[in-house]
Order: structure tokens, then sequence, then C-alpha cells
DNA sequence: GGGATATAAAATATCGATTTTTTATTGACT
DNA sequence: AGTCAATAAAAAATCGATATTTTATATCCC
């Protein structure tokens, strides 16, 4: 039987799972994370569980104080700000220099990427635009995969690392808004046609603006039910 | 006796010795980080050890690879290109607030940071502007504490982190090279008075030309010895 | 009754030993 | 000589038990 990367070793399945289960928000914001608790619900001992523990957070997915243990990190006004801005900045430069840089199959990639994307949004659409858990998480997927390919070949391994790290912190503020926009589709569709026709001005407005509405829309719709502080 | 937050548990303590040794180089890059031989190092056992280095994975700083180990993170010209552009840009974003909102509290700290530095940077000027390792390390703290209470005031915890650690991958580069260039004091001097002026147009200016200075000087005065790749 | 203090329970942090995997070494075979 | 396989050594990963710290509870005194 064969192994892949995210399972080798139990500090990884236990990383993936702890990391999986904060960005949908099975484990809710300011959870107590109580290791027994994990332990026995991931199946792994302590030793593994608080190494992923730890690596969390150094990605700023759990909070810890010594002594007293570890919690889900919260939720804030500031940080869905900060890191949406941040996510702008990082995604603009990086698809300046992928629009740059890309080459046949990493136009290729994105065709491919988009297809797939659009092909789930139009389901989602044709549904009622309501997105249970299962549609959420084909959705998430196709949409991490589309704007990744689309700065995949910035040739900054830094900038896609932090990218993920960040898409990751946004995706918890997205989880909460479970209603699918139309407009996400439409800014998708125009983003992938300027990539393509290299019209990287273009393709950059049209990053800062779909984020910028996409903040809005987290707000319209999930602001008002949340205790972020 | 009381121990402060640094101190208080041995996660804690092995983590900000093994930052502090792959920051200020005593463990090089690319270096095989054996866990026996760092538990010894610094007196503890596998357990807080590997919680450490998980954090350090985390932040960039060691990279892991399962059931094979730990290396401390190996240095790129594009990690120093791309670290330091995502500090420009964070840092420009913050210090536009903090102008903005910043009080005679933080006009104050912005002061003391600078008159600290700027009396270790002339002091290192007289001296031969060659930095050995102690006069490096008050330089450094210098410098972190003066930079980091320009944008304290940004109202804002995640760019605060997020910078911290960028400037902490930076710093990275900096030890190598180890000739203290007059420049890097004008510069300070000038983006002081920018800030206390309130001219955030200006400080912003000054911080990309700064930070752009140093990636310069970093590639002449270390770029030929090193084996970065 | 209220507040400080001692005690008990819960949870975290840590260690030492064991298991598993990888890496290095040796020796056989073509 | 060079490749492959088997074996030995090294290192990482994990577990289970213990020590330490924090939090909750109950008790006593003012």
């Amino acid at each position: 039987m064969e192994h892949d990367q995210s399972s080798r070793t139990l500090t990884e399945k236990a990383y993936r799972a702890l990391r999986h289960d904060i960005v949908i928000g099975a484990l809710q914001p300011r959870a107590k994370l109580k290791l027994d608790e994990l332990c026995s619900r991931y199946e792994v001992g302590h030793a593994p569980l608080r190494e992923a523990l730890a690596r969390l957070v150094g990605e700023f997915l759990v909070v810890s104080e010594g002594q007293r243990g570890f919690w889900v990190a919260p939720l804030s006004l500031e940080e869905l700000h900060s890191v949406n801005r941040l996510r702008t900045l990082v995604e603009v430069e990086a698809l300046q220099d992928s629009i740059r840089l890309g080459d046949e199959a990493w136009e290729r990639d994105v065709r491919d990427a988009f297809t797939a994307l659009a092909s789930i949004e139009q389901d989602i659409l044709h549904r009622g635009a309501i997105m249970d858990s299962p549609h959420a998480d084909e959705w998430e997927a196709c949409n991490e995969r589309f704007h990744s390919a689309l700065i995949a070949a910035c040739g900054s391994p830094t900038y896609l690392n932090i990218r993920a790290t960040l898409y990751r912190r946004a995706e918890r503020y997205r989880r909460v808004a479970r209603k699918f926009e139309r407009d996400v589709h439409e800014e998708h569709v125009s983003l992938f046609e300027a990539t393509i026709d290299r019209n990287a001005l273009r393709a950059c407005r049209l990053t800062e603006h779909h984020i910028a509405r996409r903040v809005d829309g987290i707000l319209r719709h999930a602001g008002e039910h949340t205790d972020w502080r």
C-alpha cells in the first residue's frame, strides 16, 4: 500500500485534519482545543497532535498560551480586512509576473482550472446559489485551484507559499457566508479572459475588484450574525 | 523566581533559541537539524524540540520532510527579493495608517526608538563600520524596534505579525553582509523626520527606497561569496 | 455574606523507552 | 568494476507514564 506525502506521518495527518476542520469551521473560532479530546478524534497520540498544533500556531490558525493550552484563532473584522488586503497585494504582484513569464503549459493549466471552476459555478447557480457543505468544499477546491493556477508562473515559491497561507485564512471567512453570488462567476470569467489575453493591467485591476467585492459580500451576508470583534 | 513569557515552557525556550540561532546564522542555511544533537545543545527533550521545529516550519525558517527530518531553510536570491518586496508592501501600507492614526504616545515611542538607533549607528560609524557579532545584535535589536515602532499605530495586529515574520526572514540575509553603510543611517534619519512630520507620502517613498537600497547592499557585499541558488 | 486560602481535579508539558523508517555498509553476483 | 540485495547502524516518529501547572471547588475566618 502506497502512502502519499499527506499521510506519511501521524503529525502530517493530524496537521491536515486540524487545518481542514479549522478552515471549514467544524472547529469554531475561539474554541478551546483540548488535547485528549483531539487525540481520540483524530486517532493520534499527544506528540504528533502537539506538533501539528505548533505548526498551525506558526500559520496563525491556532493561538497558544504557555501552560494554558491551545485555541482556534478568533475571527475579527480587522483580520478579514488585513488578510484580504495582503492577499490582493500578493496576487496582483504575482499575477503581473505570471502573465509576463507564463508559457503554454501554464496557459493550459489556467484554462483547465477555469473550465472546472466555471462548470461548478454554473451548477451552483442552477441549483439556487445556496451552498451546502459538499458544494462549498467542491467550489472552494476549484476556486483555490484557479487562483493558484493564475499566479503559478510568477517564478517565486515565496509568493506562492504566502498566498496559500493567506488564502486559507481568508477561506475561514468565506465559509461563514454560504450564499453564492452570481457576480463571483462573472468576475472569474473576466479575470480568466484578461489573463489569457495577457492584459496584465486589466487582470490586476480585476483581481483587486474581485477580492474587494468578496469582502463586501462576506460582510453583507454574515456581518450581522457573527460576534467578530 | 519569576519567569517571563519567553521562558515559561521548554517549548518556548527551544523555539526562541532555535529561531535566534537560525536568524543569526549560527545554524547555517541547509544545515541538517539532528534531533539528539539539538536536544543536548539546548537542554530540552524531544517533545519540546519537535514542537519548536514544527512552529518554525510554519514560519518558513525550517523545512521538514516526513520521516527524513528537519533542515534550516535555505537562502536564495528569489527569497531575498520576494521577502523584501513583501516587506515593502506591508510596511508602506501600515506606515500610512500609522501616521494617520498615531497619537502622542506613538510619537514618543518612535522618538525613543529612533534616538536609541541613531546613537548606536553613530557609534558603529565611529568604529569603522565593521559589525562584529555583538554590535550586529545590538544594531539589529534597535533597527527592529525602530521599524516596529513606526507602524505600531496602524491598528492591525495582522500586519504587525506578518511584518515581524518577514523581518526575521530578511534579517538572515542582512546578517551575511557585515559592513554597515553610512547611507543606512541617513535613510533612517529622513524616514524618522518624514514620519514625525506626518508626511505619509514621503515616508512611504523613503521606506520603499530604504528597503530596496538594503537589498542592493546585501547583494553587493555578500553576493559573490554565497551559494544562494 | 464575602474574600482569601487550602485542596482536588483537570489539563498541559515533559521525559524515557519503543517502534518504524531511512541511510550507510558490506558482500555477492554479472 | 559496477550494480543489486541483504544487513547493520542511525535517526525520526510515536507511545505511555510522570511531573508540573492551572483551574475549579470547597472550607475557613473576618
